[in-house]
DNA sequence: ATGCATGCAAATCCTTTGCAATTGC
DNA sequence: GCAATTGCAAAGGATTTGCATGCAT
């Protein structure tokens, strides 16, 4: 995450304050819980409360994207230029991986079959990977 | 749900109780959370811990899927004979539908890709229903 | 200087756990 | 009768809310 996000901040009226900053900078692009990123940050003065409410903004403004595993914690990931994104996740190390797939056909069958306004979806993949299998 | 169900349980070691029977009678194949399902109960005499025990003792025995959305809340739903099945779920109305899907070369693709071994997925889709829309 | 953001404390909600009383087998 | 199951109470963990203080603008 970057200048780019603290821009947007800015221009939708947000304060730019330092824990704002340094909680921007810990969001990547694979999936992580407030506390994740409350424990990655260098920071401890700032509270976990301050991360949620960080990030709550940051979903509203559609910087970021929420998403939960059969974990049940929210976890929260930066959205990439790739509309859709998606999630290997491995049962044996736990590791989550992001995939891409242009499958327009396949949501547009579904839309066609249901008769289906989609917005978004979300797609999980469990299973091991690679190393593990 | 029904006998079949009450009759694998009793063959697994697990006494038949009548909270058992009354809350396996509101599973449907549609996701209900632990409270919804204690709301559904005509017995207002079971209590909720016992929704959450029996549903776990279900899910163990695989007769039962948990699945979540966005809500961050644990729900449950019947396993059809059909080995997965996904969701729709109307922003508007929040009906929840289920939909069907022999794509497994769709799936087939993704392993291949991503050299993983899939053991299961979950799939939802987000939008609007055609009475919504 | 103004009022949005923060930290702290505490509340809330869902889910789990402990334990004595109850019930199925 | 015995052990599994239950209800009740309470704990636990994630997330949210209230409020006085601090800080960006």
């Amino acid at each position: 995450m970057n200048e780019a996000v603290v821009k947007i901040l800015k221009n939708n009226g947000y304060r730019i304050t330092s824990p704002r900053v340094k909680i921007i900078k810990e969001i990547k692009s694979s999936p992580l819980s407030a506390k994740q990123i409350h424990e990655n940050l260098n920071d401890k003065s700032i509270d976990l409360v301050t991360v949620y409410r960080t990030l709550e903004v940051l979903v509203d403004l559609n910087l970021i994207a929420k998403i939960t595993f059969d974990d049940n914690i929210i976890k929260y990931e930066a959205l990439s230029k790739h509309r859709h994104h998606h999630h290997l996740v491995c049962e044996v190390c736990g590791k989550i991986k992001d995939i891409e797939m242009e499958d327009e056909e396949f949501f547009n069958k579904i839309m066609k079959k249901y008769k289906f306004d989609l917005t978004s979806h979300s797609l999980e993949f469990l299973g091991r990977c690679s190393r593990c299998s």
